[in-house]
This record gives structure tokens, sequence and C-alpha cells, in this order.
DNA sequence: CGCATTTATGCTCCAAGTGAGCATTGCAAT
DNA sequence: ATTGCAATGCTCACTTGGAGCATAAATGCG
């Protein structure tokens, strides 16, 4: 018999920036809204009345993250707790009572591309990396851990894969480039409680991934929207730049969105609405909007 | 508190069928191996432990499949129990104990397009599907039905996809035509204890999802194999039947195996033998076995 | 008003990837 | 020798995806 945790990574995205929510743990620390499993029907009912107390709001779309049950998860509790993560999509909304919205990526800031790949990486990663490398006495281990940092962090013209979010996460962890449950350390100016900054990036690569094969980028919009803002909403998940032109082929040519004739005015000319598309799930296999992975470059 | 479990669907793959280990549950059912988390250090050393004592098995990959945790899994047990189940992919080896291999599309025949799309599909479930969607009373709600039914199953044209194991499970369980942890039922010809049906389905969808973009296939072959061998496995798990030459040009157009010079006998020409060629994980972003679930045609 | 700025949109090119087949080559069994 | 079964090589047509050029329609400012 263990106690069992039900979290809540909820995202939603605001003009540019990721979000997600987080309530007060106490000691200045945040974490993610997180109860003990009840009664509840399901799991996922039982993450839903957990997020309705200590957030007040009602989320859309869930999936069950992860579980996360490692004896040292907290320093504190000599008691196991095994929690079970749900990630959750919402238009932002100011929430109702103590819980407020942060930056994903002051949490996790090597993540975030779109202004070219993050300083720190090639500064302090990086170097740390080949230090980690050096340190492996055996030449077979020596070579998986080169493989496993270039693949990881793109090193050496490997490319940058945003999906491997909790890879990189992991890696850090592992190079004591992070002090879980701990405050700032030079890579990050915000940490989490408990585990939660790996949940964190557990959430953030799951739904990179997602985006790619299912359109659930529009559960973080309102109804209509202009392509930019759509692009932007991506950007702002995937971590990285999109070529404008493409991108709209690609979304209107797959049928994700169709026009509603009417207009915005956007600060240029002025843009059309679109919406999303729901028959595009019958007739597509995997419809998403698939984020340039790809090309070996350094990017 | 509560009980948590660890729970182990380790897959293997003998010549042309996609196999699943089971041990005896009592009463003529059997289930995965399973038992109750202990002390251990993480929650995949505890699924190790368990399977090490259920099965006498030591397995190579392992991910974390999905959290269980309905209050009415069991009918018997009024206590909840959490089950965390563990994905493994293993060569097939004679368990050692009580443990058995069983076929994986005995437990979900619906799910093996192989020889052509199954019968029981258009003759069973579909009249089934229609019913259901005719039952709603409102009719938004049964164009969420038919549409639902349609991707699901890939009914009146749009497209079968692999992944989507779990969701027909889903929906079969929605339309009475499972009886969980029961026996039989006109559709299959085995059950599992529990819902452990539910947890091979899920298992199927992921290891099909994942098969597209990351190596994993080598997981359940032996160092060396013919194109042919590892066309085989793969078509086994996606349950598809995969165009011959395509896949070879495909596999080392990628860079995924690599020749060894060596030589096999199989029957008629003899085949070369490949080995996975670790290096493509640092060449490609997202390597694997694209099977198409894409293509709009009835399949 | 005229012009720079900002954003939206249309279109072209090109390289790589994918679905389907045709043709040929080696070995084994009859 | 003939037949059958696989393994391999190669062609073709079509789709996708990355990049960039060019133009259109608003706004803000001197």
């Amino acid at each position: 018999m263990v106690a069992v945790s039900l979290d809540a990574v909820l995202v939603a995205v605001t003009e540019e920036t990721p979000r997600t929510l987080v309530v007060d743990a106490g000691g200045g620390r945040s974490r993610f809204p997180s109860g003990p499993l009840d009664d509840d029907r399901t799991l996922e009912l039982g993450m839903r009345r957990v997020l309705r107390a200590q957030a007040g709001l009602a989320v859309g779309y869930a999936e069950q993250l992860y579980t996360f049950g490692d004896l040292a998860r907290s320093s504190d509790d000599p008691e196991r707790t095994v929690s079970v993560a749900y990630l959750l999509l919402a238009h932002e909304e100011p929430p109702d009572g103590p819980a407020r919205w942060i930056d994903w990526y002051q949490l996790l800031p090597w993540e975030d591309h779109r202004e070219g790949r993050p300083a720190v990486i090639d500064e302090a990663i990086g170097p740390a990396c080949r230090h980690w490398i050096e340190a492996a006495a055996d030449p077979a281990d020596r070579a998986r851990r080169q493989e496993r940092a270039q693949v990881v962090f793109g090193l050496d013209g490997t490319a940058w894969d945003g999906v491997r979010a909790l890879e990189r996460y992991e890696l850090l962890f592992e190079l004591g480039l992070l002090a879980e449950a701990g405050r700032g350390s030079g890579l990050a100016s915000l940490a989490l409680d408990l585990d939660h900054r790996r949940m964190a990036a557990t959430a953030l690569g799951r739904l990179r991934g997602k985006l790619t094969y299912r359109p659930v980028v529009f559960e973080l919009l309102p109804d209509t929207f202009t392509l930019l803002r759509l692009q932007r909403v991506v950007e702002a998940l995937a971590g990285v730049r999109l070529h404008k032109q493409n991108f709209r082929r690609l979304v209107d040519s797959q049928g994700l969105v169709e026009g509603t004739g009417m207009m915005a005015r956007t600060g240029g000319r002025p843009a059309e609405l679109f919406r999303f598309r729901r028959e595009v799930v019958r007739e597509r296999p995997r419809p998403g909007v698939g984020t340039p992975w790809a090309g070996a470059g350094v990017s």
C-alpha cells in the first residue's frame, strides 16, 4: 500500500509563450496541481477533481502522461508517493484561486530554439558533456556517452530533435547541472518542487511529438484564428521557427483548416479567419503539423 | 493508500507471429506477470524484479506503457489496485517457470490485416457499430459516434490506422462485444484476466507507433538477420503486409541496416545477412520503418 | 498624400521520399 | 533441364517538404 497522487500538467499558449499552471508549494516554491487519489471512478476523473479543487478550472483535452514513482523523488518525505501525471490542454484563462501561469521555457530554457540555438547549450552544456564523456573509464562506455550526448543535444552536427526533451532533462540531471526540486542552477531561472520539472520536460516532449500526428494544437486555440496565430502557437510548443508559406500550404493542403470568409485586422494586411476542419481525421491517417525535426544541418 | 502493482507486457516475435508472455491466473485464466510494488528504487526496477520472479526472464528494452486504475478493473476485488504497466521487448526464449507465450492476435484478432481485412470487422463489428450509431438520440451525438467508428475501424473508406488499437478495444468494449476478464465472445478466442487484454491493446498500439520513428524492431531480432526476416517481424507487429522491394530500399537507403557479407540459405536464392547500424540514430532524427497507415483506399 | 512597415498570400523550383511494378539472378527440389 | 522460391536491381510516376521570389492590402508617420 502506497500513497498515490494525481498530478496535472496544464498547458496553454498566450501570444507566443507556452505556459503551464502551478500552485504554491510553500517555502517560495511552486508545483503542479496535485492531490491524492480518492474514490474516483477513474484516474482521469480524479485528476479533474483535483484540478478543479486547486485551480478552479475545468479543462477539455486530457491524456495520461506518465507515472513517477522513484524512491528518491522527495528528499523530505521518507514515504514513497507514486504520482500519475496527466497532460491537459486549455485556452489560457485567469485561474481561480492561488494558481498561476508560468512560462514553460523558464523551466527549460535550453528547449526554446525560436531565436536560434540557445547559447547555454554550446557554452555550458556542451563542455559539461565533453567532460562527462572523457570521465568514462571504459572506451565502449565513452562511445555510448558520446553518442547519447550528440543525439540528445544535437551536438557535432547531429540534428536537434525537439521531442527528446525528457532525455535532455535526464542527461542534464546526470551531469549534475540541475538540482531537482531546487532553484536555479545557472541553467534555468526557475525550478519546481519535487520532480515536477521532470514532469514538465516529459509533457513538453510528449506534446511536441503529438503535434505532428494529431490535431491537438486546436485545443489551445479559439474557434477561429488566423493562420499566423496558429503558426505562432505551433512554434511556441515546438520551440522552433517555421517557414510561413510552407506552413500555410501544409495546413490547408492537408485539409486541417478551412477559411470562414471573415477577416481579422492584424497589424498588416488583414488576414482571413480559419477554423479547424474536424473531417480531416476521417480523411488522413495522421493529421498534424509536421515540424522539421528533420534536416541534418546544425540548425 | 492504495495497492500498486507492476505489470509486464513482454513481446517477442517468432517467425511470423507476435507473442506475449502470460502466466497462470488460476481458474483456467491467464494474465500478464504482475506483482506488488516493493522497496524498489524505481518502478522499472520493480517491474524487472517481478518479471524475473514470475517468468525467470531478464529483458533488455523496457518502457513504461500506461497506468491502469479504474475502480471497476476487477469485479471480485472491491479494493482498488493501480497497475503501472511496462512494455518490454525480447527475443523469444523458452520461459523458465509457469509462464508461456501466447499469440497476440488471438487476443485481438481484428488487428491482424496481413491476410487482408479480417472478416469479423465487416461482418460483426461494422453492423454493431451501425446499430450503436442509430441508437444515439441526439443527432449531434450520432454524428460523433459515426465519426468515431469510421476513424477507429476504418469504415466507409476511411483508412485503417494500426496505431489505434486501444481506441478500437475501447469502442468494442462500449459496444458490449467484449467481456473484459471474460473468455471468448465470438470476436476472440482468448481473453485475459482483469483488464489485461486492454493492456495488450495499449501495448500493440504503442509499439506500432514506435516502430515508425525509433529502431525498436531490432530489439526483437538476433544480431544478424536477412531483410526478409526483418520485414516479417515488422509486418507481424504492424499487422499489415509491406511491399518487399520498397521495404529493403527503405531500410538501407535510410542507413538502418548494413550488410555483413555473410549469406544465409533461406529456401530460395541465398540472402545476405544484415545487422542494425547504430549510427543511424545520430544521422536521422526519427529513424524507423514507416508502415503505410497512409493511403486513403479501403485497404 | 506618399512611403516605409507589416502581414497575408500566390507560385515556382528542386530534392527527397514513397507506392507499384518489371526483370533478372541464384539456389534447391523434381 | 525445368520449376519454384526468394533475393536483388532498377524504372516511373507522384507526393511531400524546404526555400525563396513576388505581390497585395492594411497601418502608421512625416
